[in-house]
DNA sequence: CTGGGTCTTCCAATGATGGGAAGGTCAAGC
DNA sequence: GCTTGACCTTCCCATCATTGGAAGACCCAG
């Protein structure tokens, strides 16, 4: 199997797995005479859990723990249930401060008339500055385990 | 007012205003003889215009578009409502989005023991791979109008 | 044997931000 | 005046995950 299939089986892009090998998530496969990369069903089955744990938010660092967990017969299911939880807090932490900027945004639109009049509190809201608060409250930012969601018209490698 | 006066002033780092001078989104200022950027009164107040649309999840493309509105006596209020509301919409759908995954997750961490054993449901979910589905929903990404909060280890300039 | 699709590697860009080096400048204290 | 330290300047690099493209090698079907 070479890579364009392994993509097409795995829902990862063939650019992405040579990414992955290349900083180490994923083991460098065989190779042919040729060069190709040799992949197995097995290297197909860890992509598609590498892209389904992408797609729940996990960063590639928080993949690569779990790949280990994984990998090891021996881990405890509490490390990987400790891991989930972490991350499904850092989702809802990030959901509701997203939240709060649609809810903040929403109130300034809510005082705007809407129509053919120049004044608009919503720039007055943005110009007068906030309480100087939101950029304090949070150490965590989205690359620590979240990700943007895929474009949408990337699937695997499609050709053409 | 030089550059550093200007960062904690208005809250917005030196390396950032000139970012947002090389891109564009700030005028270039008038320098000093030995070639310092002065700023006034009236640029700090659009750097923290800048700030506060940044801290509502506006992408920079987006303040452009309302800092020319900001700039501009005969614009509609309409046309400001219109992007605010936009940005709105923007922001919660990534909410739910991010409230999905997370859901998705709680639910796979729940069937999990969470003791000693090895076996671990959350693992054999990512496993298994999804419906296939949370790549396609989504034209949008997080670039489009979403930014990464600030670290909170950085407010303007501080020196040391 | 040729053409089109596939593979390889390498390089660059994205967006917003920070880090740092190398060198010039300014202001205060001695 | 001179030193010191804080500031400024430009320039390059890194991040994170991902995509794009170029240049060249390869492979299979016709």
């Amino acid at each position: 199997m070479n890579i364009g299939e392994a993509a097409r089986a795995s829902g990862v892009s063939a650019k992405m797995i040579r990414y992955y090998e290349s900083i180490g998530l994923i083991p460098r496969p065989a190779r042919t005479q040729a060069g190709y990369r040799v992949y197995s069903a097995n290297d197909v089955h860890r992509l598609v859990f590498i892209r389904r744990a992408r797609d729940l938010g996990f960063s590639v660092e928080r993949i690569a723990e779990l790949i280990a967990l994984w990998s090891d017969r021996d881990r405890a299911s509490a490390d990987v249930k400790r891991i989930a939880l972490e991350q499904v807090e850092i989702l809802e932490r990030k959901a509701r401060e997203i939240e709060a900027m649609a809810a903040t945004l929403r109130h300034l639109a809510k005082s705007c008339h809407g129509d053919d009049r120049p004044d608009c509190p919503i720039l007055e809201g943005l110009a007068s500055g906030p309480p100087t608060g939101t950029a304090d409250h949070g150490s965590h930012r989205f690359g620590a385990g979240l990700r943007p969601p895929k474009k949408g018209t990337m699937r695997a490698d499609r050709r053409a």
